[in-house]
DNA sequence: GCGATCAGCT
DNA sequence: CACAGCTGATCGC
């Protein structure tokens, strides 16, 4: 981030420490066990979960970070060759277990690194974030924000994790004689799959190394490998698709729920009344938002749970913030400058342009900043599908994706790559038997 | 033979 | 549109 001194989420050469907010892959790309170009700063709980991950990689480089309190740092000024001070303060971040926003005081000023962030309203929860963030920033200007701008458009609404996780609830009441698939990534909506498990009084389903993360954040209670104990099912975000929904009905009636910010649109089959839907929905969003914001709705009403195939749900349930949310944070904290931290998207919008007029130095909003993806195919054209899965072909099928859920990590056959890859896995497990003694 | 990286896909 | 991440192929050591 500071050019020559330190580097946040980003593991190239040339920084004196390194800074890392939380453990998706987004965030870790260039890291690995054999990384050791500095002192890796993270949270307690990023640190616990980090040789899970990386399991052979120096510990001692690590240094924790304890949330809401000032670390200094006595660095050399990349400027003048001396001694510099920064000052550091990791602040809960509300995204993915461990994950923290990072708060630097120095010779450069005042910079706030969101990380992946939610900034939700209201749960006591938020509230201490707030009050924690405020309290840091009342004597100083913060002069940059590096902004989550994950969902940083007018067009992104979606109720609080508490409402969203409460529909989730409801779709799997209302289908008591269904098996239930929901989608997860290898760390994050943890509270989700807890408000399930409490609300309905059942244990999830996790796959293997997903139940060593769960242990090691001290779920012991909720979570199991153990298909026969529940219907209720977390897989992989990659192995869920309509394919494996409909290969799963061929057995039993299994519905699918998608969690997201985003509509998960993807991987349906070409089905043009579906997709005419999408696109009206599309179309009145924009239209909702010209000018006028409409506001999240408060009434928690299902609202945004949308049926996108006869057995998949999608629920508007977000690690990321919202754009009122975003709009919020803002205005809180009311930078000098911002800046997105995300840039995947092939339209990418400064958030300056919605957000200059809440910044302190009040600078005229930004021009649009359109940054192009190159892709190496032309873009696929709505509804087309892929053939390369022979979706006419059930008993192959199931052997290739739809009893990903038993087989998935049962070896069979496999590239020595990738057997490997899951030997290193295994032995991951073993190691990590004793949750309690790591880190 | 291995890790790092990339393309492709979910 | 593209949240995060797996897989297999290839390349360089």
């Amino acid at each position: 981030m500071e050019k020559g001194l330190i580097s946040v989420d980003r593991w190239t050469e040339g920084s004196q420490v390194y800074f890392l907010t939380h453990l998706h892959s987004d965030h870790t790309h260039g890291l690995s066990s054999s990384w050791a170009k500095g002192p890796l700063f993270c949270s307690r709980l990023t640190a616990k979960l980090f040789g899970f991950k990386f399991p052979d990689f120096n510990l001692s480089l690590i240094r924790i970070l304890d949330i809401g309190s000032w670390h200094s740092l006595s660095l050399v000024s990349p400027s003048i060759g001396s001694q510099t001070t920064v000052q550091v303060m990791a602040i809960d971040a509300h995204h993915c277990p461990g994950a923290v926003m990072l708060l630097f005081r120095g010779e450069f000023g005042c910079l706030l690194y969101t990380g992946d962030f939610r900034w939700e309203a209201t749960s006591e929860r938020a509230n201490r974030g707030r009050d924690m963030l405020c309290n840091a920033i009342k004597d100083e200007a913060v002069d940059i924000v590096y902004l989550d701008n994950t969902y940083c458009n007018p067009s992104y609404t979606f109720p609080t994790r508490q409402i969203a996780a409460q529909q989730v609830v409801d779709i799997i009441v209302s289908h008591p004689e269904h098996d239930v698939i929901i989608g997860i990534d290898t760390l994050g909506k943890e509270d989700l799959l807890l408000h399930i498990s409490r609300v309905l009084q059942i244990k999830i389903w996790v796959w293997p190394e997903r139940l060593q993360t769960m242990h090691l954040l001290g779920f012991h209670d909720n979570f199991t490998t153990n298909t026969s104990l529940t219907r209720v099912r977390a897989v992989p975000r990659y192995s869920f698709s309509t394919e494996t929904l409909e290969g799963l009905n061929t057995m039993r009636p299994t519905i699918g729920i998608m969690p997201s910010g985003l509509p998960w649109v993807k991987h349906l089959q070409r089905d043009d009344n579906l997709f005419d839907s999408l696109l009206t929905r599309y179309n009145r969003r924009k239209m909702s938002t010209n000018g006028e914001v409409r506001t999240d709705q408060p009434d928690g009403k299902s609202r945004y749970v949308e049926k996108l195939h006869e057995y998949i749900y999608s629920v508007p349930y977000s690690d990321h913030s919202s754009f009122l949310e975003i709009e919020d944070f803002v205005k809180i904290v009311q930078p000098t400058n911002l800046k997105g931290i995300v840039s995947a998207s092939t339209c990418y919008i400064e958030p300056m342009y919605y957000f200059g007029c809440l910044c302190g130095a009040n600078q005229p909003a930004q021009r649009l900043h359109y940054k192009h993806k190159r892709k190496g195919r032309g873009r696929v054209a709505a509804g087309q599908t892929k053939s390369s899965f022979g979706s006419g072909n059930s008993a192959k099928y199931e052997r290739k994706r739809g009893s990903i859920v038993k087989i998935k990590f049962l070896g069979g056959h496999v590239s020595r790559v990738t057997a490997l890859r899951r030997m290193q896995h295994g032995a991951k497990i073993l190691e990590n038997e004793s949750p309690e003694n790591s880190c």
